[in-house]
DNA sequence: CAATAAAATGGTAGCGCTAACATTTGTCAA
DNA sequence: TTGACAAATGTTAGCGCTACCATTTTATTG
């Protein structure tokens, strides 16, 4: 039944001592003798003794998962957190399970619900939308929680994140200061992130004088660049004389960039755009393009490391760390001053 | 301890029946009269119970757990291929587990260890080129294995995928046919599908008696654009008669095309460039960019359904299905006839 | 209506491991 | 040498569930 059936009491019978001490010498080694230890390892290595971790859990009251919720498993930014993550906890005695939401809250309450009855050892999960449900779950948890990808008031456990919003302000305020007088923001697939960038536009926009809805283009279809071509498209379309685009994230803007070389439109100087992520190709490309720059991958370290750190005993520095962003200026907004 | 402390033998006190009976009308409903099934379900419902994974899989001697090993979680073409498992699986009673072999072997075959000792119900494996032990674990293996990314003539047990030598031979010949008389071959770190990639190209080069050693570039760093227009640089550098480029995949591709962009070369009149795999903005860039399509997420969906069907007691119509794939001839190597 | 089969349900035991406590062995000071 | 204490090891029981087989209930038939 077992790929390979030997149990810690074959393994004890070898090496002439109870289960009990296999079992100690595997998580508690420094409780053994030195000579137990090496008999042990010795038997262990030569019968190829692996423990069986449904035995394990259930005897000792909780597993070595620890659960991760995205909402999606393509979108590269996950992607990116997810690396971080991984690097952390593969070599590590844990294990990563990971759930996608796609974006549904139910499901996100579900898989939560799933996971918590897994006895998980932590959990990372995204954002701050929870339902109230899921909030209530997770504050009850037997686990430490990590929040990521945001940052805000009422953390349920730990935290690592930064500002959409502020990210979005930044974007746009180096947009104004480049010149350009009637920017735009293109956005796909609208979720609670994507709001709160929109928000930061809509902010500074406002407060400059310059805020026009007519120039917000968004659509419920999933990201990419050809919707970013056609978005582009539809903006030009209906207001012609928009000079800038603040892109909800990077296939968009790449996307942007090739409709406006398609038409022949001389980006920066006639059409300013900037994505948001800054994945590796927005500074290869020709263009480059300016983009606000997260650090995924530092999100998803952080995250682990901190689970980790509670799972050893010890307490995080801060329950709750801002990662910040920078506006990353390249040439698709290095717009020469009108001459 | 638990989240919710409520066990199986809660639920059948609390409708009346005996624990075998709640097991039963959560496994086969179908044995239990709709009169029990409807208490339990009710107190089931009313209590918030939730089997414990661990002590299912230790009486049963099997978990509801398909591992899935790959080379690589960030990666675009391995989140295709998850995706198309993720949907497959996500609404059936199975869980994906993740494993992550970073292009190592021996890293694989420890992984292929752990969830052996897991008594998985299934496992997709990614590729042919497993150490004779891997393979052999595979093979012995109390549960299903299916084999992605590569068709190859032994099988462990069932196959998805398609012939990476096949797909450059025909991407190989494309440009060929479209008048290119010098192609090079551009790649990062090389896998063993990027091997027999770069050997397809050479065939084929070799057959037309235009092979030039010089023309092929490769690095052991990982892949993307920023490495694509330094190897289309150092390409034309090495080799500046070079007239086409088939690049091992479409984040060089795109850097190749970008390069070229920055250097005013004409794509595709002085220089053809081809992709592989065909990511959704090859299709958006400016110019559209030529790639060789594969069906990654059909690749995932299709080897999830053929272990689903093994669980359920069905074979699948053929153990190895060849995927194939497309040469999408876009204007990145649509050249001009010489005038 | 008994005889028989089929459907529904229950009892028992045990999966492989570890928490908690019990016991043995070793170490050291007086 | 002996008692006191720590270190090392062992014993017992049970985690929550399901396989297997036994038993009871219900439906079917001549």
């Amino acid at each position: 039944m077992k790929s390979t059936g030997v149990t810690i009491a074959d393994v004890a019978r070898e090496a002439g001592v109870s289960p009990m001490t296999v079992s100690r010498s595997l998580r508690e080694p420094e409780r053994v003798s030195a000579k137990s230890r090496e008999q042990i390892a010795a038997v262990i290595e030569r019968l190829g003794y692996v423990p069986d971790p449904a035995a394990r859990a259930l005897a000792a009251g909780r597993t070595n998962v620890i659960g991760v919720i995205i909402p999606s498993v393509t979108n590269n930014v996950f992607a990116d957190v997810m690396r971080g993550i991984y690097g952390v906890i593969e070599d590590s005695q844990w294990q990563v399970q990971l759930g996608n939401s796609r974006y549904v809250a139910e499901t996100e309450e579900a898989l939560t619900r799933t996971f918590l009855s897994q006895r998980p050892a932590g959990l990372i999960v995204s954002g701050i939308d929870q339902t109230k449900k899921t909030r209530e779950l997770l504050k009850n948890a037997p686990c430490r929680v990590v929040q990521i990808m945001e940052i805000g008031s009422s953390p349920i456990d730990m935290m690592v994140g930064f500002s959409h919003s502020d990210g979005a302000r930044a974007a746009t305020r180096h947009l104004i200061d480049s010149g350009y007088k009637r920017p735009g923001f293109l956005a796909a697939r609208i979720d609670p992130r994507t709001q709160r960038r929109m928000e930061g536009f809509e902010d500074v926009t406002r407060a400059a004088g310059i805020f026009d809805q007519s120039r917000i283009l968004t659509t419920p279809a999933p990201s990419s660049a050809a919707l970013g071509r056609d978005l582009m498209a539809r903006l030009l379309e209906r207001a012609p004389d928009t000079d800038a685009v603040l892109c909800n994230n990077d296939d968009l803007a790449l996307g942007a960039v090739f409709e406006c070389l398609h038409r022949g439109i001389d980006v920066p100087n006639n059409m300013g755009i900037c994505g948001f992520n800054d994945l590796e190709m927005m500074a290869a490309a020709y263009p480059a393009i300016t983009s606000v720059k997260t650090y995924r991958e530092e999100m998803g370290r952080m995250a682990a490391t901190m689970l980790l750190q509670t799972l050893q005993g010890d307490e995080p520095e801060k329950p709750v760390v801002d990662l910040g962003y920078s506006v990353m200026a390249r040439e698709s907004t290095a717009r020469k001053p009108k001459s």
